[in-house]
DNA sequence: GTCTATAGAGAGATAGAC
DNA sequence: GTCTATCTCTCTATAGAC
Protein backbone atom coordinates (compact mmCIF):
# COMPACT_ATOMS: atom_id res chain seq x y z
CA UNK A 1 0.00 0.00 0.00
CA UNK A 2 1.54 3.59 -0.93
CA UNK A 3 2.53 6.24 1.27
CA UNK A 4 -0.06 8.72 2.09
CA UNK A 5 0.45 12.50 1.04
CA UNK A 6 1.30 13.52 4.90
CA UNK A 7 3.73 10.14 5.39
CA UNK A 8 5.22 11.70 2.04
CA UNK A 9 5.87 15.31 3.53
CA UNK A 10 6.83 13.81 6.42
CA UNK A 11 9.75 11.91 5.10
CA UNK A 12 10.68 14.64 3.17
CA UNK A 13 11.22 17.27 6.14
CA UNK A 14 12.95 14.82 8.08
CA UNK A 15 15.44 13.93 5.17
CA UNK A 16 15.47 17.93 5.24
CA UNK A 17 16.85 18.54 8.73
CA UNK A 18 18.84 15.57 8.81
CA UNK A 19 20.89 16.54 6.18
CA UNK A 20 20.88 20.53 7.63
CA UNK A 21 22.36 18.83 10.48
CA UNK A 22 24.71 16.50 8.85
CA UNK A 23 25.78 20.26 6.92
CA UNK A 24 26.26 22.13 10.31
CA UNK A 25 28.40 19.02 11.35
CA UNK A 26 30.49 19.20 8.47
CA UNK A 27 30.29 23.12 7.85
CA UNK A 28 31.70 23.61 11.44
CA UNK A 29 34.83 21.03 11.38
CA UNK A 30 36.19 21.96 7.60
CA UNK A 31 34.86 25.31 6.94
CA UNK A 32 31.81 26.07 4.13
CA UNK A 33 34.76 25.89 1.73
CA UNK A 34 36.58 22.73 2.12
CA UNK A 35 32.90 21.14 2.89
CA UNK A 36 32.78 18.59 0.69
CA UNK A 37 29.08 17.49 -0.53
CA UNK A 38 30.06 14.30 -0.21
CA UNK A 39 30.92 14.89 3.34
CA UNK A 40 27.68 15.95 3.81
CA UNK A 41 25.79 13.30 2.28
CA UNK A 42 28.17 10.84 4.21
CA UNK A 43 27.92 12.26 7.47
CA UNK A 44 24.18 12.34 7.25
CA UNK A 45 24.14 8.64 6.25
CA UNK A 46 23.00 9.32 2.95
CA UNK A 47 23.60 9.32 -1.45
CA UNK A 48 25.08 11.95 -2.83
CA UNK A 49 22.87 12.70 -4.82
CA UNK A 50 19.58 12.81 -2.71
CA UNK A 51 21.60 16.03 -1.40
CA UNK A 52 20.72 17.38 -4.48
CA UNK A 53 17.70 16.63 -4.74
CA UNK A 54 16.74 18.42 -1.38
CA UNK A 55 18.93 21.29 -1.81
CA UNK A 56 19.76 23.59 -4.81
CA UNK A 57 23.54 23.53 -3.76
CA UNK A 58 25.99 23.57 -1.00
CA UNK A 59 25.86 27.54 -0.78
CA UNK A 60 22.07 26.89 0.10
CA UNK A 61 22.66 25.02 3.31
CA UNK A 62 25.06 27.75 4.30
CA UNK A 63 22.53 30.23 3.87
CA UNK A 64 19.80 28.72 5.74
CA UNK A 65 22.19 28.20 8.36
CA UNK A 66 23.54 31.89 8.66
CA UNK A 67 19.39 33.20 8.44
CA UNK A 68 18.87 30.51 11.62
CA UNK A 69 21.95 31.70 13.64
CA UNK A 70 20.79 35.20 12.45
CA UNK A 71 17.85 34.64 13.69
CA UNK A 72 18.79 32.54 16.96
CA UNK A 73 20.51 36.01 17.97
CA UNK A 74 17.74 38.41 17.01
CA UNK A 75 15.79 36.26 19.43
CA UNK A 76 18.37 36.14 22.36
CA UNK A 77 18.32 39.95 22.41
CA UNK A 78 14.78 40.39 21.75
CA UNK A 79 13.75 38.22 24.93
CA UNK A 80 16.61 39.82 27.21
CA UNK A 81 15.08 42.86 26.73
CA UNK A 82 11.91 41.96 27.95
CA UNK A 83 13.13 40.28 30.81
CA UNK A 84 11.94 41.64 34.38
CA UNK A 85 14.64 43.50 36.43
CA UNK A 86 17.34 46.22 36.24
CA UNK A 87 19.32 46.30 33.03
CA UNK A 88 22.26 44.52 34.60
CA UNK A 89 19.86 41.50 35.38
CA UNK A 90 18.90 40.98 31.52
CA UNK A 91 22.37 41.11 30.63
CA UNK A 92 22.88 38.46 33.00
CA UNK A 93 20.21 36.42 31.65
CA UNK A 94 21.40 37.04 28.09
CA UNK A 95 24.87 35.62 29.38
CA UNK A 96 23.74 32.82 30.55
CA UNK A 97 20.99 31.86 28.39
CA UNK A 98 24.23 32.38 25.42
CA UNK A 99 26.74 30.54 27.42
CA UNK A 100 24.39 27.45 28.02
CA UNK A 101 23.77 27.34 24.33
CA UNK A 102 27.84 27.77 23.67
CA UNK A 103 28.23 24.22 25.88
CA UNK A 104 26.17 22.56 23.35
CA UNK A 105 25.85 23.08 19.41
CA UNK A 106 25.12 26.43 19.91
CA UNK A 107 29.15 26.80 19.38
CA UNK A 108 28.96 25.76 15.83
CA UNK A 109 26.74 28.75 15.03
CA UNK A 110 28.88 31.43 15.67
CA UNK A 111 31.56 29.63 14.11
CA UNK A 112 29.12 29.40 11.12
CA UNK A 113 28.45 33.28 12.07
CA UNK A 114 32.01 34.17 11.72
CA UNK A 115 33.24 32.18 8.33
CA UNK A 116 29.99 34.05 7.00
CA UNK A 117 31.39 37.75 8.16
CA UNK A 118 35.21 36.89 7.64
CA UNK A 119 34.87 35.21 4.15
CA UNK A 120 34.75 36.80 0.90
CA UNK A 121 34.26 33.21 -0.20
CA UNK A 122 30.48 33.71 0.60
CA UNK A 123 27.52 33.20 -1.67
CA UNK A 124 26.20 36.49 -2.48
CA UNK A 125 22.82 35.86 -1.04
CA UNK A 126 24.54 35.75 2.82
CA UNK A 127 26.26 38.70 2.02
CA UNK A 128 23.14 40.16 1.60
CA UNK A 129 21.61 38.27 5.03
CA UNK A 130 25.08 40.15 6.58
CA UNK A 131 25.39 43.55 4.82
CA UNK A 132 23.81 46.75 5.74
CA UNK A 133 22.01 47.70 8.98
CA UNK A 134 20.65 43.72 8.43
CA UNK A 135 19.47 41.40 11.12
CA UNK A 136 22.90 40.68 11.52
CA UNK A 137 23.53 43.29 13.87
CA UNK A 138 20.53 43.04 15.61
CA UNK A 139 21.76 41.89 19.40
CA UNK A 140 24.71 44.00 19.04
CA UNK A 141 22.54 46.83 18.34
CA UNK A 142 19.73 45.92 20.72
CA UNK A 143 22.31 45.61 23.89
CA UNK A 144 23.48 49.58 23.20
CA UNK A 145 20.27 50.79 24.62
CA UNK A 146 19.95 48.48 28.09
CA UNK A 147 23.77 49.23 28.26
CA UNK A 148 22.90 53.15 28.32
CA UNK A 149 19.22 52.32 30.46
CA UNK A 150 22.02 50.15 33.04
CA UNK A 151 24.22 53.64 33.31
CA UNK A 152 21.43 55.66 34.00
CA UNK A 153 20.52 53.36 36.83
CA UNK A 154 24.15 53.33 38.16
CA UNK A 155 24.86 49.46 38.16
CA UNK A 156 27.22 49.63 34.89
CA UNK A 157 29.82 52.27 34.80
CA UNK A 158 30.31 55.03 32.32
CA UNK A 159 31.97 54.33 29.07
CA UNK A 160 31.35 54.36 25.85
CA UNK A 161 28.37 52.40 25.15
CA UNK A 162 28.82 51.15 21.97
CA UNK A 163 32.21 49.62 22.51
CA UNK A 164 31.00 48.18 25.71
CA UNK A 165 28.31 46.30 23.04
CA UNK A 166 31.26 45.17 20.38
CA UNK A 167 33.53 44.21 23.57
CA UNK A 168 30.73 41.97 25.54
CA UNK A 169 29.70 40.28 21.92
CA UNK A 170 33.66 39.66 21.06
CA UNK A 171 33.66 37.88 24.29
CA UNK A 172 30.99 35.70 23.75
CA UNK A 173 32.34 35.25 20.13
CA UNK A 174 35.92 34.62 21.64
CA UNK A 175 34.40 31.92 23.89
CA UNK A 176 32.81 29.92 21.44
CA UNK A 177 35.82 29.49 19.48
CA UNK A 178 37.77 28.56 22.49
CA UNK A 179 34.94 25.89 23.03
CA UNK A 180 35.35 24.49 19.67
CA UNK A 181 38.99 24.88 19.12
CA UNK A 182 38.67 22.85 22.92
CA UNK A 183 35.79 21.22 24.00
CA UNK A 184 37.01 20.78 27.65
CA UNK A 185 38.46 24.02 28.20
CA UNK A 186 37.03 26.05 31.46
CA UNK A 187 34.37 28.32 30.80
CA UNK A 188 34.27 31.08 32.83
CA UNK A 189 31.52 32.31 34.87
CA UNK A 190 28.52 34.70 33.82
CA UNK A 191 30.27 36.73 36.45
CA UNK A 192 33.29 36.86 34.95
CA UNK A 193 32.21 38.06 31.41
CA UNK A 194 29.74 40.87 33.08
CA UNK A 195 32.37 42.41 35.27
CA UNK A 196 33.42 44.22 32.35
CA UNK A 197 30.81 46.91 33.11
CA UNK A 198 31.25 47.19 36.54
CA UNK A 199 33.36 49.70 38.53
CA UNK A 200 35.93 48.02 39.68
CA UNK A 201 37.23 48.05 43.32
CA UNK B 1 76.42 41.70 -16.87
CA UNK B 2 75.02 38.89 -14.96
CA UNK B 3 73.71 39.05 -11.59
CA UNK B 4 75.64 38.32 -8.80
CA UNK B 5 75.17 35.14 -6.16
CA UNK B 6 74.41 37.90 -3.89
CA UNK B 7 71.61 39.85 -5.77
CA UNK B 8 69.77 36.69 -6.97
CA UNK B 9 69.70 35.50 -3.28
CA UNK B 10 68.24 39.22 -2.32
CA UNK B 11 65.34 39.03 -5.14
CA UNK B 12 64.41 35.17 -3.93
CA UNK B 13 64.35 36.02 -0.36
CA UNK B 14 61.77 39.12 -1.45
CA UNK B 15 59.56 37.31 -3.62
CA UNK B 16 59.19 34.87 -1.21
CA UNK B 17 57.97 37.25 1.33
CA UNK B 18 56.35 39.46 -1.02
CA UNK B 19 54.68 36.01 -2.09
CA UNK B 20 53.90 35.06 2.13
CA UNK B 21 52.46 38.48 2.42
CA UNK B 22 49.66 38.04 -0.67
CA UNK B 23 49.03 35.05 0.81
CA UNK B 24 48.10 36.11 4.23
CA UNK B 25 45.73 38.78 2.96
CA UNK B 26 44.08 36.04 0.84
CA UNK B 27 44.04 33.39 3.48
CA UNK B 28 42.57 35.98 5.87
CA UNK B 29 39.94 37.19 3.25
CA UNK B 30 38.90 33.67 1.59
CA UNK B 31 40.03 31.31 3.98
CA UNK B 32 42.37 28.58 3.46
CA UNK B 33 40.46 26.36 1.64
CA UNK B 34 38.52 28.76 -0.83
CA UNK B 35 41.92 30.35 -1.54
CA UNK B 36 43.28 29.94 -4.84
CA UNK B 37 46.76 30.04 -6.00
CA UNK B 38 45.63 32.35 -8.70
CA UNK B 39 44.17 34.60 -6.38
CA UNK B 40 47.77 34.86 -4.63
CA UNK B 41 49.45 35.43 -7.28
CA UNK B 42 47.22 37.43 -8.60
CA UNK B 43 47.94 39.42 -5.00
CA UNK B 44 51.39 39.59 -5.58
CA UNK B 45 51.00 40.77 -8.95
CA UNK B 46 52.97 38.10 -10.74
CA UNK B 47 52.37 34.52 -12.35
CA UNK B 48 51.00 31.56 -11.24
CA UNK B 49 53.71 29.29 -11.85
CA UNK B 50 56.27 31.16 -10.02
CA UNK B 51 54.52 30.62 -6.52
CA UNK B 52 54.90 27.60 -7.42
CA UNK B 53 58.65 27.97 -7.88
CA UNK B 54 58.87 29.04 -4.28
CA UNK B 55 55.89 27.08 -2.81
CA UNK B 56 55.51 23.35 -2.82
CA UNK B 57 52.10 24.01 -2.14
CA UNK B 58 49.67 26.55 -0.61
CA UNK B 59 49.74 23.82 2.29
CA UNK B 60 52.99 25.24 2.78
CA UNK B 61 52.68 29.11 2.84
CA UNK B 62 49.69 28.21 5.30
CA UNK B 63 51.78 26.25 7.76
CA UNK B 64 54.77 28.86 7.56
CA UNK B 65 52.29 31.47 8.67
CA UNK B 66 50.40 29.42 11.67
CA UNK B 67 54.32 28.72 12.82
CA UNK B 68 54.99 32.91 12.38
CA UNK B 69 51.52 33.53 14.44
CA UNK B 70 52.45 30.68 16.75
CA UNK B 71 56.04 32.33 17.70
CA UNK B 72 54.90 35.84 17.60
CA UNK B 73 52.05 34.79 20.47
CA UNK B 74 54.97 33.08 22.00
CA UNK B 75 57.11 36.22 22.34
CA UNK B 76 54.43 38.48 23.91
CA UNK B 77 53.84 36.00 26.76
CA UNK B 78 57.57 35.61 27.45
CA UNK B 79 58.33 39.14 27.17
CA UNK B 80 55.57 40.15 29.54
CA UNK B 81 56.67 38.26 32.11
CA UNK B 82 59.84 39.97 32.03
CA UNK B 83 58.49 43.45 31.78
CA UNK B 84 58.87 45.49 35.55
CA UNK B 85 56.19 45.72 37.73
CA UNK B 86 53.15 43.75 39.59
CA UNK B 87 51.32 40.59 37.70
CA UNK B 88 48.63 43.11 37.03
CA UNK B 89 51.15 45.67 35.18
CA UNK B 90 52.17 42.41 33.23
CA UNK B 91 48.77 41.75 31.89
CA UNK B 92 48.24 45.45 31.14
CA UNK B 93 50.85 45.58 29.21
CA UNK B 94 50.90 42.50 27.14
CA UNK B 95 47.19 43.41 26.44
CA UNK B 96 48.39 46.74 24.83
CA UNK B 97 51.12 45.36 22.77
CA UNK B 98 48.40 42.62 21.29
CA UNK B 99 45.61 45.46 20.98
CA UNK B 100 48.30 47.23 19.04
CA UNK B 101 48.44 44.89 16.98
CA UNK B 102 45.35 43.86 16.57
CA UNK B 103 44.58 47.41 15.14
CA UNK B 104 47.32 46.64 12.16
CA UNK B 105 47.54 43.53 10.23
CA UNK B 106 48.00 41.35 13.35
CA UNK B 107 44.36 40.88 12.95
CA UNK B 108 44.91 38.65 10.45
CA UNK B 109 47.08 36.35 12.08
CA UNK B 110 44.65 35.60 14.77
CA UNK B 111 42.01 34.36 11.69
CA UNK B 112 44.98 32.28 10.81
CA UNK B 113 45.12 30.84 14.07
CA UNK B 114 41.57 30.51 14.27
CA UNK B 115 41.07 28.45 11.23
CA UNK B 116 44.06 26.11 12.10
CA UNK B 117 42.52 25.59 14.95
CA UNK B 118 39.06 25.14 14.39
CA UNK B 119 39.39 23.51 10.83
CA UNK B 120 39.97 19.72 9.97
CA UNK B 121 40.62 20.91 6.64
CA UNK B 122 44.09 21.42 7.68
CA UNK B 123 47.61 20.06 6.74
CA UNK B 124 49.28 17.51 8.64
CA UNK B 125 52.33 19.37 9.96
CA UNK B 126 50.09 22.36 11.20
CA UNK B 127 48.36 19.80 13.14
CA UNK B 128 51.67 18.80 14.47
CA UNK B 129 52.52 22.33 15.13
CA UNK B 130 49.32 22.87 17.09
CA UNK B 131 49.05 19.76 18.52
CA UNK B 132 50.28 17.99 21.75
CA UNK B 133 50.90 20.54 24.83
CA UNK B 134 53.14 22.03 21.46
CA UNK B 135 54.06 26.01 21.64
CA UNK B 136 50.51 27.32 20.13
CA UNK B 137 49.24 26.73 24.22
CA UNK B 138 52.66 28.77 25.15
CA UNK B 139 50.71 31.94 26.05
CA UNK B 140 47.70 30.42 27.79
CA UNK B 141 49.95 28.22 30.11
CA UNK B 142 52.58 31.16 30.91
CA UNK B 143 49.95 33.58 31.62
CA UNK B 144 48.39 31.32 34.36
CA UNK B 145 51.26 31.81 36.82
CA UNK B 146 51.54 35.45 35.83
CA UNK B 147 47.29 35.60 37.10
CA UNK B 148 48.38 33.12 40.24
CA UNK B 149 50.90 35.67 41.35
CA UNK B 150 48.51 38.49 40.88
CA UNK B 151 46.18 37.05 43.44
CA UNK B 152 49.24 36.46 45.76
CA UNK B 153 49.82 40.14 44.99
CA UNK B 154 45.85 40.61 45.91
CA UNK B 155 45.35 42.55 43.21
CA UNK B 156 43.90 39.79 40.84
CA UNK B 157 40.27 38.46 42.00
CA UNK B 158 41.02 35.25 44.19
CA UNK B 159 39.26 33.00 41.35
CA UNK B 160 40.16 29.52 38.91
CA UNK B 161 43.22 31.35 36.89
CA UNK B 162 43.12 28.76 34.47
CA UNK B 163 39.53 29.79 33.72
CA UNK B 164 40.94 33.54 33.85
CA UNK B 165 42.99 33.17 31.50
CA UNK B 166 41.13 31.32 28.86
CA UNK B 167 38.86 33.99 29.31
CA UNK B 168 41.35 36.52 28.78
CA UNK B 169 42.75 35.08 25.62
CA UNK B 170 38.83 34.29 24.38
CA UNK B 171 38.68 38.19 24.91
CA UNK B 172 41.48 38.79 23.05
CA UNK B 173 40.35 36.57 20.02
CA UNK B 174 37.09 37.61 19.97
CA UNK B 175 38.12 41.57 19.52
CA UNK B 176 40.66 40.25 16.60
CA UNK B 177 37.61 38.92 14.95
CA UNK B 178 35.26 41.34 15.77
CA UNK B 179 37.97 44.16 14.01
CA UNK B 180 38.28 41.85 11.16
CA UNK B 181 34.69 41.50 10.17
CA UNK B 182 34.37 45.16 10.96
CA UNK B 183 37.79 47.18 10.53
CA UNK B 184 36.15 50.32 11.99
CA UNK B 185 34.28 49.23 15.29
CA UNK B 186 36.11 50.48 18.29
CA UNK B 187 37.87 48.65 20.14
CA UNK B 188 37.75 48.62 24.09
CA UNK B 189 40.13 50.31 26.11
CA UNK B 190 42.79 47.67 28.01
CA UNK B 191 41.53 48.75 30.95
CA UNK B 192 37.98 47.22 30.02
CA UNK B 193 39.53 43.68 29.25
CA UNK B 194 41.26 43.42 32.44
CA UNK B 195 38.56 44.60 34.30
CA UNK B 196 37.83 40.86 33.99
CA UNK B 197 40.31 40.32 36.58
CA UNK B 198 39.74 42.75 39.32
CA UNK B 199 36.81 42.54 42.05
CA UNK B 200 34.12 44.28 41.27
CA UNK B 201 32.58 47.59 43.77
C1' DG C 1 64.21 34.12 -12.27
C1' DT C 2 59.87 34.38 -14.64
C1' DC C 3 56.33 33.24 -17.80
C1' DT C 4 52.72 30.44 -20.66
C1' DA C 5 50.63 26.20 -21.73
C1' DT C 6 48.79 22.04 -20.29
C1' DA C 7 48.21 17.62 -18.02
C1' DG C 8 45.53 15.55 -14.45
C1' DA C 9 42.73 15.15 -10.39
C1' DG C 10 38.91 16.25 -7.76
C1' DA C 11 34.46 17.71 -6.67
C1' DG C 12 29.91 20.12 -7.87
C1' DA C 13 25.95 19.20 -10.18
C1' DT C 14 22.70 16.45 -13.32
C1' DA C 15 20.22 12.36 -15.60
C1' DG C 16 17.96 8.55 -15.40
C1' DA C 17 17.14 3.88 -13.36
C1' DC C 18 14.72 1.60 -9.55
C1' DG D 1 12.06 9.00 -2.38
C1' DT D 2 16.56 7.21 -3.22
C1' DC D 3 20.53 5.58 -5.62
C1' DT D 4 24.39 5.05 -9.23
C1' DA D 5 26.70 6.75 -13.11
C1' DT D 6 28.56 10.50 -15.39
C1' DC D 7 29.30 15.00 -17.30
C1' DT D 8 31.77 19.17 -16.70
C1' DC D 9 34.43 22.54 -14.92
C1' DT D 10 37.70 24.42 -11.92
C1' DC D 11 41.96 24.46 -9.82
C1' DT D 12 46.43 22.30 -8.50
C1' DA D 13 50.73 21.24 -10.02
C1' DT D 14 54.22 20.44 -13.69
C1' DA D 15 56.95 21.10 -18.06
C1' DG D 16 59.36 23.67 -20.84
C1' DA D 17 60.30 28.10 -23.31
C1' DC D 18 62.53 32.63 -22.67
Amino acid sequence: MPRTDEQNRQIRDERREQIMQAALKVFARRGMAAAKIGDIAAEAGLSNGLVYHYFKSKEEMFSEWVGRAVEGSRRVALYAGEQPGKAIDQLKWMTETILQSIRGEGAYLFLIMIQAMTSDAVPEDVKRLLDSESKASYALLATVPIIRRGQEEGTIIRENAEQLAVAYFSFIQGLAISRVQQPDCPLPKPETILRIFHKIL
